[in-house]
DNA sequence: GTCTCCCTCCCCCATATGGGGGAGGATTCG
DNA sequence: CGAATCCTCCCCCATATGGGGGAGGGAGAC
């Protein structure tokens, strides 16, 4: 099984290697610390298995994971990640990931999770069930999910832009600028664009 | 030398021992994976140098830095982060930290980082040096800086309170939250309370 | 074909906000 | 003792904001 590490620090790239180094048909056939060399090595080796990190500078890991799931079908794809965030999960499985893991999983984790993308499985890390479904349960529901234009009204509202502004950066009234503001305290249920922004940046809407 | 580390992801501290397998001189003689965890091997081991994650779930890796500075100052902490962040970088060697390095630093930086602080010296992390001083720059400015007054007082905005409410939660009258507002508003070069709070969670003065 | 969601635009109106000033007392620092 | 910084409070005033409503057209889902 070959298997290539995309994360751009070299602390965690190690790790990994030290953990699967005595597993058994795993073969490390690559590192890349970008999304750029991770598509350089799938050209040169046949690979079965990327574990990417979904934060990396340049190109996010799910850009490079929506690629990649385009590009190279045939690979299974373990995304890696630091915290838990809900949303990234979803929207990672949406885009074909095969499987979620935090770095705080230990050895024993990462293989399980290796040997179920490799076999078409999906293996996701088990304190992130729970908030994975109540994160699809909050979407199902229209609150909790923005538009794709309200989700730029909110961007450019974080950038400090009034509601005047928004709607020349958009190109339509201000009237309707005002109908999104409205609609997205309605879904992330604040009500001011202040407390707007927060939300946005913590659940990673937007920035 | 004794090192301790101290990090939640298990990839990292396997990384890390990886890293530092062969190193002359240098002896692992624990792991951490939380502050409270870190504080009991402090009790029972004799430590020269630990690597402390700046970010961690419950006690945040500076909080921890600042006790252990406090109840261990012969102890000489080297602090890891995923991304350059400024801010903490200048937090952390105000809190009395030897050192600072992200996570993408190979093994040779790590070692000359870890002799470094071993011999009472500091080392930065190249990348780290130009932001740290342009973020000493403008933290000598004016600008940049928020007192805890305005801190506080932006934190409740982030939380979708108004100025009246503020007052309320402060203790104080409209009028003077308004002049905080002003003031934040300068100290961040920005005009809308939206854009505050987003600067402010960037900066990670607030949340 | 109907239903739902999204995008677009409009009305009214009370209130919060942002920008400009001034000012006194406390503290800390040189 | 100044000088600086912070906390506190006040004035005026134009404009942006937030909350309530309605409405049409298009796209996709069932």
């Amino acid at each position: 099984m070959n298997i290539l590490i995309v994360d751009d620090h070299e602390v965690v790239r190690d790790g990994i290697r030290y953990m699967l180094a005595d597993a058994p048909g795993i073969e490390i056939v690559g590192d890349a610390e970008s999304a750029d060399d991770m598509f350089t090595a799938l050209a040169q080796h046949p690979i079965d298995v990327v574990l990417l990190d979904i934060r990396m500078p340049g190109m996010t890991g799910l850009a490079a994971l929506e690629r990649l799931s385009k590009d190279f079908p045939q690979v299974r794809t373990l995304m890696l990640s630091m915290h838990d965030q809900p949303g990234y999960v979803r929207r990672a499985l949406e885009l074909g990931a095969a499987g979620y893991l935090i770095k705080s999983a230990g050895r024993d984790e990462l293989l399980a999770a290796i040997t179920a993308a490799a076999e078409g499985e999906t293996y996701i890390h088990g304190r992130l069930v729970e908030p994975l479904i109540s994160d699809i349960r909050s979407n199902s529901k229209p609150e909790g999910r923005l538009s794709p234009r309200e989700q730029q009204v909110l961007q450019l509202i974080a950038n400090g832009a009034e509601n005047k502004q928004v709607a020349y950066e958009l190109g339509i009234s201000e009237a309707t600028v005002k109908t999104y503001v409205k609609g997205i305290f309605d879904r992330l249920g604040v009500s001011s664009r202040a407390e707007a922004v927060a939300v946005g940046l913590r659940t990673e809407v937007i920035e």
